[in-house]
DNA sequence: GCGGCTAAGTTCATGACCTGCAGGAAGCCC
DNA sequence: GGGCTTCCTGCAGGTCATGAACTTAGCCGC
């Protein structure tokens, strides 16, 4: 339990906060529909508003007419008050993209990398190139700069000084944070890259309105971000949600981890393909990983094989999300990945029916399976929401620092 | 995001919850040492701690000299200023028991069920009756008692008009919570029994200190509760934690819940003697399933088939609990109900070894996993926690309801 | 074009609250 | 009994949300 004061302040900043988050995430309103919405009384959302609206964190935006009476004059977050960048550290590219407030890219930078596992400095210095190289490209001033959010594809240790350990990479405790904040001043936060794609999601995809929902993302790896009560699940020390290596077949195939029976070992691309070479089928040593999985995909008419193995496939699958489903009973579970997304495009409603066999009757009846609806590129996405939604948490800087 | 405003009532609500929290849990404690605890002013301290003291919510208790000045006096929740019941709703009886503040029992009560599958309105007599009983039995006022938390064992919906699934006593979308309401108007509260059980693990067990943490219940079912931040988590219509239904063997053993290979099939004792008998192992059909599952551990030195059985038994346990590690990252998890406290007398180091092996590195680090500390009568103990938290959470009663 | 109407937004006095500070209370030591 | 230490409380000052009265802004009908 937390054992915290709260002084008059603290309720000025909370309500702050409340007012701010409510004009970002339901869209332009009036300071009418605000005090409904937070159910702060016309006097302190008038109060508020004009002391965000002094401060240049929110502007006016038109006005609509309301029958009979004086019209109501609208309010949003002045997408110029601030900037955001989000980066991806990847393992084959490091991109960097600035947003303004309302997360319109204004630049992206692209660092191919071509070494199975990069030098962690090398991917900071990608990043931190990037970083300059996108603020100068959209002419962003450096002090609006709000932060800058990192995106990982590995385990990330503690959001402030973040420590990672990547296998795919080839890291192990590589202080990122640290690194990244020893070469600029602008704010950093690192996070795992699953947990950022589905930040994104929540805020912009298939998560919109859900409180408790769970981001499954099925590529060659396997992972999900827990969003529980409307925010993160972290953990600890921040490392929750590695869905992947949970078992679904004691004593089954190896997985990578050093464990066997993995649910990554069975559905991540990399274990698919590899459970249709073993059954016989034929992969095209010329193809890529992409390429092959959808080469399968097609064969399926085609292919007995190639049929079982899907139809395997999308069992295991059911099996990892009716796991969720009863531990989390979330609302909402939605399936991205670039597998995974290939996969559900085409067996949405059977993986569905399929979870349902699983799971219990009570959870299941309450969840909704969708498919993720941004792509790959909303990994630098949802890094960059991480310092909005720092500065929707403080309700705006601190200090009250003003604009212009 | 929760959108909510706050008001100056909210706050003093707040710091009177921080103040009871603080006393309650970290038992008596001077004005001094609860600014410390708080960081609240003295001033502040003083005045909610006066208005505490003047509803009779909070007590002295005796003073402790401090080298050369003034004596601290101690203060504590009066443990007389209020009772709150528990009652436990099991497959073989309802057991209902009255406790002071201070969680001391006043007054049990226990009426045995006979049928396996009792009707719920059976279970509501004998709780509404234990509950009168152990009242007058303990002849506290009636108007003095808080609430009184339900445990059930099957899935609770909603802890408000609690409906309630039990496969195990043949119930489906029971209103259980609108059925007890109906018979009193003492405050009713309606959980799962493996929460509540956690819960009081939490308090007072193994799990103390704790506010990421797992406590994982086996016996003949298996459940498991999650604190999430220090507090229960639900899920979205509460009915998350089954982890007993988790796929550990896709295809594997069926399961009472009509999927195959979970968990439960595996590490229930009932799951464990039947994996014996198919191995060829004997039980005594005289015997209770408690007596066999001993019976089959003390044959684990003189039997091959009893000691490939159990160490079967630490490997499944091991892949869900390092399930729990990969997906959860808590920082403790703590092994209950009745054949996992067997197995865990005997053998948690090996099964600590076992998770370590499955799990993966970094969560697997920083997760202790512990024996319960408490027996299987705390699920009364720990539903009769759900009104005191409900007190602490609120800081007092509602409209500053004095005592005496 | 002017009063009447409606609805949106603002001003102001009020009461609730926490805080810093000064002072009171309660013990000890010499 | 004076000085000292430590704990606790009363008081003035400042911050904040609120309800009620008030102002602003458009529309309507004549």
């Amino acid at each position: 339990m937390d054992v915290r004061r709260t002084t008059v302040r603290d309720m000025r900043r909370s309500n702050r906060s409340v007012i701010l988050t409510s004009i970002y995430r339901n869209g332009p309103l009036s300071r009418y529909e605000l005090g409904h919405e937070t159910s702060l009384s016309a006097a302190s959302v008038s109060n508020l508003v004009g002391e965000l609206l002094a401060e240049g964190l929110v502007e006016e935006a038109g006005s609509v007419e309301s029958d009979g009476g004086r019209p109501r004059v609208l309010l949003r977050v002045a997408p110029k008050f601030a900037y955001v960048v989000g980066a991806e550290v990847g393992e084959t590219r490091v991109r960097v993209e600035v947003f303004d407030l309302s997360m319109k890219v204004l630049a992206t930078t692209v660092y191919p990398i071509d070494t199975p596992t990069p030098a962690p400095e090398l991917a900071v210095k990608y990043v931190l190139q990037g970083l300059e190289s996108v603020i100068n490209a959209a002419e962003v001033p450096k002090d609006r700069v709000l932060g800058m959010g990192v995106a990982v594809a590995g385990v990330v240790e503690g959001p402030a000084d973040a420590v990672v350990d990547a296998q795919t990479l080839g890291w192990d405790s590589v202080p990122l944070g640290a690194m990244l904040a020893a070469g600029t001043d602008i704010p950093i936060q690192v996070d795992n890259g699953a947990n950022t794609l589905g930040q994104a999601e929540m805020w912009f995809g298939a998560g919109r309105g859900a409180t408790d929902a769970v981001v499954a993302l099925v590529g060659s790896g396997v992972g999900a971000a827990l969003v529980t009560g409307g925010t993160s699940y972290r953990g600890t020390r921040s490392s929750a949600g590695e869905w992947g290596h949970t078992t679904i077949m004691y004593g089954g195939r190896r997985c990578r981890c050093g464990s066997d029976g993995c649910l990554e070992a069975y559905v991540g691309a990399e274990g698919v393909l590899d459970r249709y070479r073993l059954a016989g089928g034929v992969v095209d040593p010329g193809d890529d990983e992409e390429s092959a999985f959808i080469a399968l995909l097609d064969d399926v008419d085609s292919s007995g094989i190639a049929a079982k193995v899907v139809q395997d496939t999308i069992g295991y699958l059911a099996a990892g999300f009716a796991d969720l489903v009863n531990l989390f009973n979330p609302e909402r579970i939605v399936l991205g990945g670039w597998s995974g997304l290939l996969l559900g495009e085409r067996y949405l409603p059977q993986i569905r029916e399929a979870v349902g066999k699983r799971a219990l009757r009570q959870p299941y009846a309450q969840v909704s399976l969708e498919l993720c609806e941004l792509g790959r590129d909303a990994v630098a996405l949802g890094a960059a929401t991480l310092p909005v939604l720092h500065l929707l948490r403080n309700g705006g800087l601190p200090h009250h620092q003003a604009a212009s």
